[in-house]
DNA sequence: AGGCAAGTTTTCACTTGGTGCAATTTACAG
DNA sequence: CTGTAAATTGCACCAAGTGAAAACTTGCCT
């Protein structure tokens, strides 16, 4: 062993530099103590000198990593949703697109996925400022499925049918996480899983078939 | 006439009591101002005392009237979009929801209405702080076809069924805007109306028919 | 009319969000 | 070890929002 602590001549394959470690590391404990004062306080009850204490940084380095209070929780947003999203990417093209998003979607339905997003839910349920940026993080998911979809379809598809699905796929996972979350708090058993799971499905059901049982 | 301006006899019909009428009034001048310095400045180039000058009132006035910047702007999106919610709680409870949706919509490319719309549409498509206040008052126009949906069915309809819906016909709505918008700019001619109207149309009828057609 | 009560606007002071800049500290290469 | 570039920090600053009390309007009652 030539040098302390790792192999210099085998960690040069992907980009772990000590900075970018620090810097991915710094995010995450920013994001994490933004919850913890969310959890601890309740919304609008702490600043973002707060957080950055907790965190163990300063109050303009917090404004390094996200431009807003509201960006850090919703990078939790962002984490879950990306999950779906990936899943999305992965499903065969020659499958039918809402079967696809039905298939996504299942993913927001996993234990490790769902919980931090279902405290988020219910922290944030009652404040307009943290709605809002959970908001646009749905929004931004949004518009990368669109682009998801669009590289799926090729040219040949037309720009009005990529928005009108993307949007009323995400429209109906929010709908079935909605629910969900009202009749079940943050519950997050095995069987309430499976009722957000049937929520779901449920949802891209009604979607598949233009609305019309009811 | 036993008083001066109006007779006493006469008026007591509805509430044009003159504090309500000031305050009408005063929250138009705020709203005019506000559009006044975004096409003036641009997004982001002017504040609440600008705002505040133009209308001839306090900073703090202002946040009497509206509790953010942003809410100002928006005061334009929600009038325009109560316009199509009252048009669909016009429509006959035992027609299909989806085709009250559809004449609702339509309320969206009236020349009178679409102006102010497309205008702020245009000068905020820029902006991420509007743009997020915007989706806000889709998301609060959501809502209230929640409502105007659970008034039509009655109880015996799923909450699943209702949020879904509501949730794709705007997401719908935002796709044809955005579609025609992108095509058109601010363009309001009598085709280019023409053109967003067959939009609407074609987005809720892609919804009707789940997305099967492409 | 005169005057009281309730509603509105304004002024002022204050906290917090958010940004630019210059100084400092930390990570990496030679 | 030493120079360079990236990251963190402190500091000063402007603008968003909010609370509270003073000043002004409007409506109502005798």
């Amino acid at each position: 062993m030539s040098s302390p602590s790792g192999s210099p001549t085998l960690d040069d394959a992907q980009t772990p530099s000590r900075r970018e470690l620090n810097k991915a590391a710094t995010r995450k404990a920013i994001a994490t103590a933004a919850l913890a004062q969310l959890r601890e306080k309740g919304p609008g009850n702490f600043t973002v000198e707060d957080i950055a204490a907790e965190a163990g940084i300063s109050r303009r380095t917090f404004f390094n990593y996200f431009a807003t209070l509201e960006a850090a929780l919703a990078s939790v947003t962002d984490g879950f949703l990306e999950h779906a999203l990936a899943e999305f990417r992965k499903r065969p093209a020659n499958e039918p697109v809402l079967e696809s998003a039905r298939a996504a979607l299942m993913a927001l339905a996993d234990p490790m996925t769902a919980a931090p997003m279902a405290e988020l839910f219910s922290l944030t349920h009652s404040d307009r400022t943290l709605a809002r940026s959970e908001l646009e993080a749905w929004e931004h998911c949004t518009a990368q499925i669109i682009a998801a979809a669009r590289e799926r379809f090729g040219d040949g598809i037309g720009e009005l049918y990529l928005r009108a699905l993307a949007g009323s796929v995400i429209s109906c996972g929010k709908a079935a996480m909605s629910v969900w979350f009202e009749n079940r708090g943050s519950d997050l058993s095995p069987e309430s899983l499976a009722e957000l799971r049937q929520h779901l499905i449920d949802a891209m059901g009604l979607l598949g078939s233009g609305f019309a049982a009811h």
